[in-house]
DNA sequence: ACTATAATTGACCATAGTGGTCAGGAGATA
DNA sequence: TATCTCCTGACCACTATGGTCAATTATAGT
């Protein structure tokens, strides 16, 4: 990468790298194209080859953007003093909101890059990237009162059934909501909704 | 389509209708490509063009086989006597499981097919699959006890929060069992992971 | 055995897309 | 005026695209 991109506007390397991140997260690496990517950041194809010096570069600049990212303005910003399991997890899902609205292609690239095979990945990369998968561990279990599950009940099988529940219901909204400019939209419906299910899930999974 | 294609030995046919419907599952019409297709199937390029006279004949063709599949060999053998909606939702996931054995590459077909935007799809299939999705909603909901569930619960609720976990536990398993050849692996230790998680389900959602 | 027909092939085609280059232009600074 | 950075798109060699077709082989009927 050319240092010069750093002292660019903001908003020019901006438009770059959410073109970059958004085609390499749709089609994987081998299958994106520069050509797709310059044209969506309106800028000419030297220019691109001008600060990163081939395909690959680029990838690994992205790559990296991401995975930081996501360590400084995702992760740091999870409250792990919440001991309740589900409040634990629908604090996560706000965080993660808000994340998404901010940064809409950096957690599909991380998803994609990682599960490819044809995606070269440096190694300091996947350091990284095995480093915010067991941060992600410890958020979400850390520091959490396990007294509040139904005495019957095995709180690891707890665990993991409220999050499957959890993820299910976010895949559903994600459906639903796809196509739609998510930043356009009141979302306060969904938020209540959502809130709705959690009190369910504590009605059933906690002691009365 | 070539009428003659039905006539050829059930395995030629049987290899070529798989190699196209990975393929298009994987890469979407566009991306899809016939040269990838004849390839995989091990036929001569010229041959495919015999049998269909372009990409989108055989997609048409492809797509049809997959609903009338579904429906012949999935929707259909779903036991809606079956009263107790996680029993039933147990029940429905045997059915699939044992499809996607055989037939591996119908379901993610389809489920990319009609959320795509580039793919050209006659009328009859639009009509074929949301007469599909109709069925499946009935298959899951007709016929359900309500009484079971804990009477401090909204029905309703209740029902969405099974089937999502059940869809998150779902998505977990398919993504560590991925890569892995599913038909020479014993599923069982699975299949009693997935029975213990049905059961501790019922604790929580069924009143004692 | 001969013939007619059906099945199969891969070299070939025009076209479009690939990652990457580079001579040159524009604008600023010295 | 000269030098430097930023930026461009025409252009390159190359690969892949969907599709064709003359030629070959297998099958069947007589």
């Amino acid at each position: 990468m050319n240092p010069a991109f750093m002292k660019l506007d903001l908003d020019k390397q901006k438009n770059i790298m959410e073109a970059a991140m958004r085609e390499f997260a749709e089609n994987g690496y081998e299958k994106a194209s520069t050509n797709r990517i310059v044209k969506e950041a309106g800028i000419g194809k030297g220019t691109l080859f001008y600060y990163f010096k081939n395909k690959e570069d680029l990838y690994h600049y992205v790559l990296n953007a991401c995975l930081d990212n996501v360590f400084d303005e995702l992760l740091a910003k999870v409250d792990t003093t919440e001991t309740d399991f589900i409040e634990r997890l629908k604090q996560i899902a706000q965080v993660k909101a808000a994340y998404h609205l901010e940064y809409p292609y950096d957690l599909s690239l991380l998803g994609s890059a990682f599960l490819q095979d044809d995606a070269p990945i440096p190694e300091d990369a996947r350091q990284k990237y095995e480093k915010m998968i067991r941060l992600q561990e410890t958020i979400i279990y850390d520091n959490i009162d396990h007294s509040v599950f139904r005495s019957d009940l095995d709180p690891e099988k707890a665990f993991r059934l409220i999050q499957w529940t959890l993820y299910g219901y976010q895949e559903e909204l994600t459906q639903r909501l796809k196509q739609q400019d998510l930043s356009s939209i009141d979302l306060t419906p969904y938020w209540e909704e959502f809130y709705g299910y959690i009190d369910e899930l504590k009605k059933v999974f906690y002691h009365v």
